[in-house]
DNA sequence: AATGCATGCGCAG
DNA sequence: TGCGCCTGCATTA
């Protein structure tokens, strides 16, 4: 479930589990990460960084392992020895030498041991995270009032904004009554600003709460009068993934489209342009 | 058992 | 614009 939260998290939850120790297992028991592992294993983890949707584990001078989880990439901690785990889809293990810390990777589209000049170029091919401290949204602002595409295609370029995935983009643009084929030079600084520090607020909810989760409390089932919801995907939404169900504000169809191999959502009546 | 779909992205054409 | 890649889960047959 990787947007931008969920990778900041797993960068925290690494360091959390294995930065004290001085001496780490790695393997791997899909294969294709073998290799590195085995150059990793018996080394400490000395440093975690997250970018957008780009994880870093840093092994001091041996380098940094680049994760990148794609579509369907996960992180397990501790709960892959149950009886339902593959472990031979397991790209990378890490342990602790007792065994009380556990990470399994599976399924990521990037998983390679890189060098810091390697590294640095991954962070120069993408924009302002809303949740690194050093981000700078003068740099996303200016690309996006410089372009003709349609902001929903620019709020899911990670060269504009890095982090920002499926759920997000319709999801902030519900909440700021943008229309999401609104061209981006078309979006006012006003605007901009104020998707900028929604996202912050958003997705630094998103990585506390571990679940994305956009629907203000005055819009709540229960403020609304209405039965209570269950979406199926964890947290409370507006019109992500629901294509012709009522809009929580206006009762009207929620619409859908494919935009650039992904669906878009949002509601036509509340989104005008 | 087979198919489809997913919070992603790079590449060929 | 479409395809392939990585995996797991729900739905269909």
């Amino acid at each position: 479930m990787p947007e931008g939260h969920t990778i900041h998290r797993l960068a925290h939850e690494y360091a959390t589990r294995f930065t004290p120790h001085p001496r780490l297992r790695a393997t791997s028991p899909q294969g294709a990460f073998a290799a590195s592992a085995a150059l990793l294993d018996g080394h400490r983890l000395t440093a975690t960084e997250a970018h957008g949707k780009h994880l870093f584990l840093g092994f001091g001078p041996l380098g940094w392992v680049h994760i990148h989880l794609g579509l369907f990439g996960k992180v397990a901690f501790e709960g892959a020895q149950g009886p339902g785990a593959k472990p031979d889809t397991v790209r990378l293990h890490l342990a602790t030498p007792a065994g009380d810390a556990r990470a399994d990777l599976r399924g990521p589209t990037v998983c390679a041991l890189v060098t810091d000049a390697e590294k640095q170029a991954v962070h120069a091919r993408l924009g302002p995270d809303p949740l690194r401290e050093d981000a700078d949204p003068d740099r996303a602002r200016a690309r996006v009032r410089a372009s003709r595409t349609t902001i929903a295609a620019l709020l899911m370029d990670q060269k504009v904004v890095a982090g920002v995935g499926n759920v997000y983009r319709a999801e902030v643009l519900f909440r700021h009554g943008i229309d999401p084929y609104t061209p981006g030079r078309e979006i006012t600084d006003a605007q901009w600003d104020a998707v900028w520090q929604d996202l912050v607020d958003l997705m630094r909810e998103g990585v506390r709460l571990n679940r994305i989760d956009t629907v203000r409390p005055e819009h709540t089932p229960e403020a609304m009068g209405r039965p209570p919801r269950k979406d199926d995907h964890g947290g409370e939404v507006y019109v992500y993934r629901r294509a012709a169900l009522p809009c929580h504000l206006c009762g009207d169809e929620i619409s859908t489209a494919g935009l650039a191999a992904r669906n878009l959502f949002w509601c036509p009546t509340c989104q005008k342009a």
